[in-house]
RNA sequence: GGAGAGGUGGCCGAGUGGUUAAAGGCAGCAGACUGUAAAUCUGCCCGCGCAAGCGUACGCUGGUUCGAAUCCAGCCCUCUCCA
């Protein structure tokens, strides 16, 4: 792709850094961009108390909103997380009550601020609700303005419903409906504030379509998509998860949603290597022609590449503190050291081997660790245990291991 | 409402009375090799227990049986066709 296609910054930068996949009428965005600000925003799921990196694309793409000269706009799905995004998923989702989904939302926001800056300025960065608007329909005018200008014949036929059907898995009517209130989304978000973009993943592009369809024959007004690539890693697993789980973007919160700047700079470099380039232009803020200079480096040389691509996310979420903090722990730690800023476990001077393990989230069960410790991957201080009903002295600090990427600091 | 098919461990998917905590695959974890990579090979992969063993588990509830994921009854849910 040479960056020639387009004109604009934010559709140069989009391509550039590999963030497109589809967009509609591609010409007149590129056109429009380059001569005013436009409002573009992104849906999200509050489903749970953090995001977690299967949602940073679509942070990032609203941050290169912002950075392009344009005004991003967060929808928090406040209203349709009421429903549940019945796209590509094989089951319906649990429902959520209003308090768990308010709750969400309010833990989701606090990571949006990391990534964009938010005021009342022309590009400033706004948060919007759509359970404003979508709590008060009323059904009968909602069917008569809306419903009228979607054809069954037709959502029938969006892969998101197909796959579906084809798969003999039942589709509600509740579900069935969060295509139309997703289209509505983006029409009240046209009235209100002005929004001509929408974003957001492949997946979504059937609801984007329908919004914008929705928006151009109720309010005449033309509007864009852009979907971005589905992310999977070069060995084609889906990405965003790690030893312990996925990755949560939170770094405080519920117990289970939550992963600490260390964790999270560790995911990143624990990236396989032909995933390097590709997520330092979409996850960083590094300069092209630098990652193009870091992803050629070959061997074990790429390891300085994953250095540089831990270090610069985990700063854009964590602060640059925290990341440089985590590579120091990562470097110490790597090197046989027993290092500040692991995760902790206190003890009351001393500890059962298991209790350990399971304590700190290593291991799911005593029975897990006990595995663990009979296949010689658990080291305190760096010496193998191969008794499970050790009982570990802690005087000041140790260091629990087990295998070779997981670390920690047992006190007292 | 009628007829048929089906609901198995994170997922897919075998299993139709005992040897089944349930084949196989995927995903995951660990070991070896490496570069905290990939590929490969090996081991593990419901919980508790040092162990013998115990407890849970095949949509739900009962029943038959010495013994059930497997048989019977009722219920719930899904799919297909018909009305």
């Amino acid at each position: 792709m040479s960056s020639s296609t387009y004109r604009s910054t934010l559709l140069r930068t989009l391509e550039q850094r590999g963030y497109l996949h589809q967009l509609t009428d591609a010409q007149a965005l590129d056109e429009l961009a380059g001569k005013e600000i436009i409002s573009g925003y992104i849906g999200f799921d509050a489903t749970a108390p953090s995001l977690h990196v299967g949602s940073l694309v679509q942070i990032m793409l609203l941050r290169r909103l912002q950075q392009a000269g344009h005004k991003p706009i967060v929808l928090m799905g406040g209203g349709t997380s009421k429903i549940g995004d019945p796209s590509f998923k094989d089951e319906a989702r649990k429902l959520l009550t209003d308090e768990q989904i308010a709750a969400n939302v309010a833990g989701i926001k606090r990571v949006f601020e990391r990534f964009l800056t938010f005021g009342d300025g022309p590009t400033d960065a706004v948060l919007l609700d759509n359970s404003e608007w979508l709590d008060k329909l009323e059904y009968i005018p909602f069917l008569r303005e809306i419903g009228q200008h979607f054809s069954v014949n037709r959502m029938l036929s969006f892969d998101s419903v197909k796959l579906r059907l084809d798969r003999e898995q039942s589709l509600s009517f509740l579900e069935f409906n969060y295509m139309i209130l997703q289209g509505y989304d983006f029409l009240e978000l046209n009235r209100r504030a002005g929004c001509r973009l929408q974003l957001g993943g492949s997946d979504q592009w059937g609801n984007i379509v329908n919004g914008i369809e929705l928006t151009r024959r109720v309010a005449h007004a033309e509007v864009f998509g852009i979907t971005t690539p589905l992310l999977t890693t070069a060995d084609g697993r889906k990405m965003g998860k790690t030893e312990s789980g996925a990755v949560w973007l939170n770094s405080d919160g519920p117990e289970g949603y939550r992963l600490s700047a260390y964790d999270y700079w560790q995911f990143w470099r624990n990236t396989t290597d032909a995933d390097v380039g590709k997520f330092l232009r979409r996850f960083t803020d590094v300069p092209v022609e630098e990652i193009a200079r870091l992803e050629v480096l070959g061997g074990a040389e790429i390891n300085q590449a994953k250095i540089v691509l831990a270090t610069e996310a985990t700063a854009m979420l964590h602060g640059r503190e925290a990341a440089e903090a985590a590579a120091v722990t990562a470097q110490q730690t790597f090197a046989g050291e027993a290092a500040a800023g692991l995760p902790t476990l206190a003890t009351s001077g001393e500890i059962g081997i298991l209790a350990a393990l399971t304590g700190l989230g290593f291991c799911a069960s005593n029975g897990e660790a006990k595995r663990k410790i009979a296949e010689g991957a658990v080291r305190v201080a760096d010496e193998v245990v191969s008794n499970p009903a050790a009982i570990i002295p802690v005087a000041g600090e140790v260091k629990l291991s087990l295998g070779k990427k997981k670390h920690a600091l047992l006190t007292v």
